[in-house]
DNA sequence: TGTATTATTGAGTAGGCACTCAGTAATACA
DNA sequence: TGTATTACTGAGTGCCTACTCAATAATACA
């Protein structure tokens, strides 16, 4: 085994990624400024992610992870459609309120041309359980005919990308946004 | 004046500009690589574009006018809200369709640090009567209660977005996605 | 404690990039 | 036709970047 690789240079590694991706984007944060950032050799970065594409990659799947554990922890499997989707709606909300700069590195992540075919689907695999349920809510005619999962999920996303932006920017409204948003989610999917 | 600057060349750098923005990313696709396919020599596009950074500036204002051209063109004024938010609607969904490329160099510059200020205004700008058509429209009590304006403006555009990425996914069904889209954005927003 | 293995370091390297500039060609105007 | 002005060219320049590597230090295990 020998010397170990430390769980905590990791982190502090992407760490600093996603702050210095956030204010200044992918391309215009070197390795040089990641590292001394993360208080590491720039070569100890290089003995964690063989290179910064790879980096990039395994941040992306890092945050994806984050944002389905918001999403789907104490899910209440048991209650009714309307109120597991609240449920999501609530969780998504709150993870990007609360992670500012994983949310635009996320951004800026997914419209990349570095992601791997691989990182996509793993980043996709925390959500099957939410796939699951709309698939679920459409056999059981809740949603209005005809209408797609991928509509349905894209569109949950979108508003609530939306109503994140709204709060950030008026956060005395946060409540207000949050209940308006859903349920103009809801009213659209629902008959 | 002298020797004039040509529109051809300057659009010529700029559809080279889109392609590779399109395929590669911005910062992949060097001013070397702009020029020579855009057949030009690599000062010239310096003197059309002082820095790489304006030109992705003046990209971003160009598709954004193009957009506004595509959605508010043949603006049906005199129809009641929802027959201008579907025309509007069917505008934007059809110039994704069309212009995929234009549409995702979009979304990178959406994203990018190198957008100024007065780029983001400025690209707004053409929307303003859109704005306005929201505005006249919760004055009169259309939607529903309280609806913020660009809640209404960024859940129209998100819901367009997913709409066209299913089309170009599943083109057959282009006029179903389309119908089903508006209906769900339409439903959202009346009471 | 000794040893094999691997992490850590940071100066160094090669490659790529945006941008320049001196020479040349084209155009507007007198 | 002559001239002033400006566009056009592409080899050249200096900077910055991702990544390497030889030396050193830390750890696991016998």
């Amino acid at each position: 085994m020998a010397r170990p690789k430390s769980e905590d240079k990791r982190n502090a590694i992407l760490d600093a990624a996603t702050r210095l991706f956030a204010e200044r984007g992918l391309t215009a944060s070197p390795t040089s400024e990641i590292s001394k950032q993360a208080r590491v050799a720039e070569g100890t970065l290089f003995t964690y992610f063989k290179t910064k594409d790879d980096l990039i990659n395994a941040l992306y799947r890092e945050i994806k992870l984050e944002l389905a554990d918001a999403m789907m922890s104490d899910f209440p499997r048991k209650k009714n459609v309307r109120t597991r989707l609240r449920h999501v709606w609530d969780g998504y909300v709150n993870w990007g309120i609360a992670n500012p700069r994983q949310r635009k590195v996320l951004a800026q992540l997914q419209v990349s041309e570095v992601l791997t075919k691989e990182s996509k689907d793993a980043g996709g695999a925390p959500f099957v359980e939410f796939q699951i349920m709309i698939r679920g809510a459409i056999e059981q005619r809740v949603f209005r005919n005809d209408l797609p999962v991928e509509l349905i999920s894209k569109s949950l996303a979108a508003l609530v990308e939306a109503t994140i932006d709204l709060t950030m920017s008026n956060p005395s409204k946060a409540k207000r946004y949050r209940d308006t948003g859903f349920q103009m989610f809801w009213a659209g999917i629902t008959k």
